[in-house]
DNA sequence: AAGTGTGAAAGCATTCACAGCG
DNA sequence: CGCTGTGAATGCTTTCACACTT
């Protein structure tokens, strides 16, 4: 998803960027936010030991099957030997280079509530890519509090840090009113890519990717199929309680979820 | 992407359910994912008391182009009125409806370590169509202790509170080598929803949806972007450290990141 | 043999552009 | 007149199937 070259960034969306020349490094929206899915499965047989693998057995460890791995991997390159198979170390290596892991980002967190205690204890970043750079938050109630090694900083001194440890990566992780008002000042102190945990769509100019990770949708969307499953037995066996409750026509004021 | 159906859920993939038929509720996976975004715009409009919008509005506060917009609704019927727009109320309503989230579903969150206690304080489950029916973790030395009004349990009671509770969400923050177990046993419990913030691939029955929440999947893809900027701005202005460090050859045992 | 890499085909999703309705 | 709803066109993604390499 990532909407560079868009206002608003959509949701979970392969959009594509504009793309400067085909031929030149156009690797597809869906292949890319595949290739990390890859990497971690391939750090996983890493570790395992394994050597080597087929496209069939590195598929079932990454959840996909194996033509669109192979047709993924092929625009990074030939990466693979014929009748053998993929050289485990090697192809990681190339993967993590084609993402940009093979060094450490800084990365800055913004709002330091439960989800920001949660994601500054996170230990994954710094085997990932990542490195937290800082942690800040609004409230001076909160800050001087060290959370994972890190003290709570006052936002204000966001431009300060990026200009100083280069960040370029921001993590929203704020409650939603207070997101676009610190988006807005991420993107002017300099940094182009946001992962936003707020539930809110974020503005942001070109140049800027957003991406969101949002609880609310997940469940909702599980639950429309859930649904659609009861809804299937509902069926067989019907009986139960079923649609339109409520909310006669337009106009009315019955109290719809949201 | 939810993955009824298919034995691996994949990353982000709209991969499209065995349609029983084209004509009986065929909405595409594509737009089921945005219903959730125009829910929340909906809220959001409502809240500050408009009462009617037109696609163009409700499409900027979702983040989406008036056409898609339009286009997703028609899938659900025609709710608007030509030469108006929408009814908030009325559109949230039917959207609600569409989901299934016009009465709250019971979740269980299993794990409750940092990301658990973010997940079982957050105040909006209710408001959005969940309810957290139980908190649970495996671990005695967590059992019993209160996190947002509910009691951790012994993971052990889990079938009894899907029995009791109806629960058919499951929600998974453990950490990655307990998922799969807790999966198999939410799921020989009844449970069909599972939405995974473990990083790891779940392998499920058919029947059983999984969507994944991946905090470094989403960085790794906003850092190949970023690589992408800083490679451009490089060829304007050459002499920074460039491309193929170390790892030569295959079979080599350079650091690559995971 | 075994298994990768890839054109070509099929399937989805998005966008266009406008008929049709209030 | 304005705006929705929607066929048709375009573009992307996935899948197929097999030539080709080791």
């Amino acid at each position: 998803m990532t909407s560079r070259g868009k206002r608003f960034g959509a949701p979970h969306d392969g959009a594509s960027r504009p793309t400067a020349d085909k031929s030149e490094r156009g690797i597809p929206e869906a292949t890319v936010a595949r290739l990390p899915v890859y990497l971690r499965a391939l750090v996983t047989l890493s570790d395992r030991g394994i050597a080597t693998c087929s496209s069939e057995e590195l598929a079932t460890a990454a959840g996909v099957n194996s033509a669109k791995l192979r047709k993924d991997l092929s625009y990074l390159g030939s990466y693979g030997t014929r009748g053998v198979g993929y050289d485990v170390e090697y192809l990681r290596y190339q993967i993590a280079r084609e993402i940009g892991v093979t060094q450490d980002w800084p990365v800055v967190i913004v709002g330091i509530g439960n989800l920001g205690h949660a994601l500054a204890n996170y230990s994954g970043f710094s085997s990932r890519g990542f490195r937290i750079a800082a942690l800040l938050d609004a409230d001076p109630g909160r800050q001087g509090e060290v959370v994972g090694d890190l003290p709570i900083l006052a936002f204000d001194r966001i431009e300060e840090l990026v200009a100083e440890h280069g960040v370029a990566i921001g993590v929203i992780a704020t409650p939603a009113p207070a997101a676009q008002a610190v988006c807005d000042r991420l993107v002017a102190a300099g940094i182009t890519s946001i992962l936003n945990f707020a539930p809110t769509v974020l503005a942001v100019p070109e140049g800027v990717d957003v991406r969101k990770v949002d609880l609310s949708i997940e469940l909702q969307i599980l639950a429309y199929h859930e649904q659609r499953k009861a809804g299937l037995l509902d069926r067989i066996d019907p009986g139960l309680p079923d649609t339109t409750p409520a909310m006669p026509g337009k106009t009315t004021t019955a109290k719809a979820v949201g």
